[in-house]
DNA sequence: AAAAAACTTGCAAAAACTTTCAAAAGTTTT
DNA sequence: AAAACTTTTGAAAGTTTTTGCAAGTTTTTT
């Protein structure tokens, strides 16, 4: 294997779990510990990573209710102009789908005062705007999907199907293309009643998911 | 498990359960109490948790967009008594109902890990479970009530009587009975649901409801 | 006021880190 | 293709940090 191959591989896996051992990450390689204290220096000085003692951790300056309330804060003030664009595209006192997933969840941030009502089943939408009653906003129900804080399920489709709004904020943030077509056809269900309740779509991507 | 990632893990149990003893968490990262204590003082240092005798608490009462998390500090220690106490009346496994209210919102606390499914109308409560996979969570649908955090109307009565449970834990809390009778039918509409969905009802009331 | 529980300090063992070095792997020159 | 050179790797020696424990002190409880 090749030392930028490994390190690769050291920085993807932190991605993951946050917390690594030198001895777990000396094992996932296949290299002794002592080079993987050499790539670990080498990723520091890159900013992704911390070394500490016993192993690294993922430089993320805080760990938030939800995972991708944490991830955020990197490209904040691009996400947050995206938010600002999309949120224009809304005229006022329409009603708005909000999807879950990080770029959506920055649209509707913008969305306080403008749009009539929002219908969600992403619970970090749903506590941005849980003390704010200048808009009225529905919930859809539904199982947590955990760390990402998004309703799904037979439930979640089935409200929203009942439901009816003038645009449809839709990202593919917060969840890779992989794994929208992985791991959760529920997912896949849930976006595809918000495009049947929707007469209007405004689809959000930020270049990461190029 | 490394130094950083314990303190981490001590935070973020912290954040939980807003008081931890010593001894509860030297159990939960597994070194002795001494590590402990070394690592509180130094996230002491940091600031958001306080040193106690016996224990460490939470210095700020969290992020919480809503009214009665913040107003709850008051009487943590009886409430959260209170909390510990009807969760013992859960059997394991068993699927419970949680209301929306304060004294609810302390009994769902130590639910975690016990109850195979929690069925509930109440934001903080499925924010508590956010990140917990230990627990299946269902969210009923409805508009958000504001500051409360509690889902109304049709949408979560309608869910709710589709569902069923072995337990349902309700309150009078954050709510007076006077706001109950006079501004919400739509709160006793969601009572009376969960009272039909579920087999046994624990109703809990602490003192400052009479 | 005594007893119990919890805290601090100091210390020695263990774990982890850095530095150094020689062998292995990979490049370049002859 | 062989020789000389550079880079990378794994290990050893020595240093620093961390951890758990015990002795003594303070705080809390009875």
């Amino acid at each position: 294997m090749q030392a930028e191959e490994r390190q690769f591989l050291i920085e993807q896996h932190l991605q993951k779990v946050e917390f690594a051992s030198l001895e777990e990450l000396s094992e996932k390689v296949d290299v002794s510990v002592s080079t993987v204290r050499r790539d670990l220096t080498l990723l520091e000085t890159k900013g992704n990573i911390r070394r500490t003692h016993g192993g690294a951790r993922l430089v993320t300056p805080k760990s938030d209710e939800f995972a991708f309330t944490a991830r955020d804060t990197h490209q904040l003030s691009e996400k947050d102009a995206i938010g600002q664009a999309a949120a224009e595209l809304v005229q006022p006192n329409q009603g708005v789908i909000v999807d879950a997933g990080t770029t959506a969840y920055h649209v509707a941030k913008h969305l306080g005062g403008k749009a009539s009502h929002i219908i969600t089943n992403s619970l970090p939408v749903a506590n941005h705007f849980g003390s704010d009653n200048s808009v009225e906003v529905l919930v859809t129900g539904g199982v947590i999907y955990p760390r990402l804080g998004v309703l799904v399920g037979p439930l979640a489709v089935e409200s929203l199907s009942k439901m009816h709004a003038d645009v449809a904020i839709m990202s593919g943030g917060g969840i890779t293309m992989d794994s929208i077509t992985n791991s959760h056809a529920l997912l896949i269900d849930i976006q595809r009643a918000m495009l049947q309740s929707a007469q209007r779509i405004i689809f959000c991507l930020d270049h990461t998911k190029f």
